[in-house]
DNA sequence: TGAGTTTCTCAAAGCGCTTTGGGTAATGCA
DNA sequence: TGCATTACCCAAAGCGCTTTGAGAAACTCA
C-alpha cells in the first residue's frame, strides 16, 4: 500500500499523513495519533526509496571493508565495532551499508558511495599514518568519523581513539617495575597508525627506564593467532630471549600462549605477557583473575561513540569537529609476574610446572 | 551533476544516456562508448536513490544481526561470512545492508525491511529448529536464503549448509577407531539447528559403535573461549573423564586447550580433540601438521554461495529452490592420538610432558 | 530514386514520497 | 455577531531517474 491509497482510506490527504508520520507540528496530536494507529492497523509503512529521493537523505551510514589479496583477513574486531555502531544507527532510524571491496579499490568505493548518494556519511576503519582517505572524504564533502587517528594529517576531523601510546607506555612501565629488562613487542601491521603509537608508547617507557630498544624484540604483522605463535617462538628461541612480551591483541596472545606451552615455559612465571584487550564478545579476558594482564578498551563502545558523533555531524552540528580519546585501563591478570632475575644462571625448567595465580596487586 | 545536465552537456537526451548506461540494445555501440567515456570524464554517476525509486529495485541485500541482552555476542563467524557474501554483492553491483537489532525485535526488523522496500532479499543466519523466520519471509514475499537449514520446516527454500551430521559422525568414528570410548561433545547453543545435527551425528556414531551416550559429556552453549575452558575443566574434573573431546568451533577449542594445559594434561596424547573448523581468516588451523584434527568447511565460501543463490533468485530464477550441502573434509592434526588404553590403571602424569607430533596417517 | 527496414533518439509519464504555498474551519476576543 | 488568529488540511510541484510509445534519421534493396 502506498501513501496515496493509505491516506485516501483513512480520509486524509497525503500531506497530512506524511506530516503526521514525520512529526511535523502542523498536525494536531489527535490526528497524528489516529494516523499512527491506522498505519499500524492497516500495515502501512512509507517506502524508504521514495522518501530518500524526496528528502535527498539516504538515511544510511557506510562502512567499507577492504580485503587485500595477500592476507585475505577480516579484522576480528570489525564485527564487534559494527555491532556497537549498528546499535546506535538502529535507534536513530539509520541503516548501515557495508561494502566489501579489494583494497586497491577502496578509494573508488568511497567516491562511488558519495556520488551515488547511497550514504550520508562513512566510518573510516584502521587508519594508517597520513591516511589518504581523510583528504578524499573532505574533497567529496562526505561527513565521516575515523576509528583511530591518522598522524601527519593536517587539519581537524572527527575521531574516536584509544590512547594507545599511553596504554603501551603504562604497560611497559608496569613490566619494568616488575623487573623486566628485555621486553618484546608483538605489534599490529606496520604503517597502521595505532601500531605506531603503541610502538612509541613502548619506546617512551623503555627510554625513561634507560633501556635500549632491541629491534630483534619488535614485530609487526597481521594480528592472527599464528602470528603470535611464530613471533613468540622466534623470540624465545633466540640467544637473549625476553622475559616479558607485550601483545597488541588477544588473538595473537592465544598464539603466544600456545608457543609458551609448547616450549614448556610458564606464562606469568618465566615469561610475563601483557596484552591489549579490545573486549571482544566471543573472546573475553575475564574471570576472578583474568587470564591476561591487559590494557582494556571496548571496541564495541568505540563503535557506539563513532556512530553518535557521525550522526550528530550529519544532523547539522556543522563546524566543530569532535574527538574522543579513550583511556585504556590496566587490569591485572595471571600472565604477569616479577622478572626471573636469576634466570640466565639457572638451567631452564622445562617441565611446564603449573602456573599459580598471582598475588600481586 | 544529474542526468538532465549531463545529457544536455554531451548533446544527448536523458533517455539515450540512461539506456547507454544501463546496457539497453536500442543504443549504438559508438554512442554508448561516447556516453561512458564522457561520464568518466565529467564525473557523472547516476543517483542511486532516484534509480531505486524508478526501478522499484533496492539493489541491496539485507543481513540482520540480532543481539540478545544476556549474552551480547556477535558470532565470530559472522564477519567472515559477510566478507564472502559481500564480495559477490559488489561484483553484481548490489549493496549490503546490515541491521543490528535486539533479538526480540528481529521479526519486526524483517517486516520493516520488506515494507520499507530497502532490500531485495535477505540472508537468514543461524537458523534454529523450526525457525519462524522462514515462514515470515515467505509471507512477506521477500526472497531469502538460509545459511544452514531448519529442521521441521515444511516446504522448500534456498539454503547452503555443511553436512554437520556427517561431519560429526565421521569425527566421532575417527575417535572410536583410535580406541576412544568416552568422548565429550562441546556443542553450540541448544536449539540451533546445526548443533542438533552435530549432536545427532555424534549420536549416530556412538550408537553404531555400541556405546551409550553419557549426558555428562555433552554440553551446549554460546561458543566462546571461556565456554570451552569451563566445560573442558568440568569434564576432566569428573569421576570418569573423557579421553577425547569434539568441539564445535575453534574458539572454544582454544579454551579447551587452555584447560588441558592448566591441568597439565597432554593434548593429543592423554586427551584427543577434534574440532569443527570454519576456516576463519584470523584463526587458521594450519601449519605442516595443523594444530587440531578438524572437520573443515570454509564459512567464507558459504557466504559466497549464499550470495550467488540469492542474487540468482532475485534476478528471476523463480520456482525451483536451490540447495548446497557442503561436505567437511577431515584433516589430521596434532590434537588426536590413540586412546590411552591403560590410563585408568596408571597414576596420571601431571607434568605436562611435551606433546610430540603424531605420526598417524 | 523511393519504399520498406532498421537504427537511433526523444518527449513525457511515472516511481512514492516530501514540502511549499495557499485555503478553510475552528477558536478567541471585543 | 464580526473580525483576526490559530489550527488544520489540501493540491500540486518537485526529487532524478527509468521506460513507454512514437518520431526522425539512416540504411537497404530493387
Amino acid at each position: 500500500m502506498n501513501l496515496k491509497e493509505f491516506s485516501h482510506r483513512i480520509g486524509l490527504s497525503p500531506t497530512t499523513v506524511s506530516r503526521a508520520l514525520n512529526g511535523y507540528p502542523e498536525v494536531s496530536e489527535r490526528t497524528r495519533r489516529k494516523v499512527l494507529e491506522s498505519a499500524e492497523r492497516l500495515g502501512y509503512t512509507p517506502n524508504s526509496r521514495a522518501a530518500r529521493l524526496a528528502t535527498g537523505r539516504a538515511m544510511t551510514i557506510g562502512h567499507i571493508l577492504p580485503l587485500s589479496k595477500e592476507h585475505e583477513m577480516v579484522n576480528p574486531i570489525f564485527s564487534d565495532f559494527i555491532a556497537g555502531a549498528g546499535e546506535q544507527y538502529s535507534k536513530s532510524g539509520y541503516d548501515l551499508s557495508l561494502s566489501v571491496v579489494r583494497d586497491e579499490d577502496e578509494a573508488e568505493a568511497y567516491r562511488d558511495l558519495a556520488t551515488r548518494g547511497v550514504v550520508d556519511g562513512v566510518v573510516i576503519h584502521g587508519p594508517k599514518i597520513e591516511d589518504p582517505r581523510i583528504r578524499l572524504l573532505r574533497e567529496l564533502g562526505l561527513p565521516f568519523v575515523v576509528h583511530g587517528r591518522s598522524s601527519r594529517v593536517h587539519g581537524e576531523y572527527n575521531w574516536v581513539d584509544v590512547n594507545n601510546r599511553r596504554a603501551f607506555s603504562r604497560a611497559t612501565e608496569f613490566l619494568l617495575d616488575l623487573g623486566h629488562r628485555r621486553i618484546g613487542l608483538i605489534n599490529g601491521l606496520d604503517g597502521m597508525d595505532f601500531a605506531t603509537r603503541r610502538l612509541n608508547g613502548y619506546g617512551d617507557a623503555l627510554a625513561a627506564g634507560g633501556i635500549a630498544r632491541d629491534p630483534a624484540l619488535v614485530f609487526s604483522g597481521e594480528m592472527t593467532e599464528n602470528y603470535g605463535f611464530a613471533t613468540t617462538m622466534q623470540m624465545l628461541d633466540s640467544r637473549e630471549p625476553p622475559t616479558a612480551i607485550l601483545i597488541s591483541s588477544i588473538i595473537p596472545a592465544m598464539g603466544a600462549r600456545r608457543a609458551l606451552h609448547d616450549l614448556g615455559i610458564g606464562l606469568g612465571d618465566e615469561v610475563s605477557v601483557v596484552i591489549h584487550d579490545d573486549d571482544l564478545s566471543y573472546f573475553r579476558n575475564e574471570g576472578d583473575v583474568p587470564i591476561f594482564t591487559a590494557t582494556r578498551s571496548s571496541v564495541r563502545e568505540a563503535g557506539r561513540l563513532c556512530a553518535d558523533i557521525l550522526l550528530d555531524t550529519i544532523r547539522g552540528a556543522q563546524g566543530e569537529h569532535r574527538h574522543v580519546l579513550l583511556e585504556a585501563d590496566l587490569t591485572l591478570g595471571q600472565s604477569t609476574g616479577p622478572a626471573p632475575a636469576m634466570r640466565h644462571l639457572l638451567d631452564r625448567d622445562r617441565t611446564g610446572a603449573l602456573r599459580r595465580p598471582q598475588t600481586l596487586t
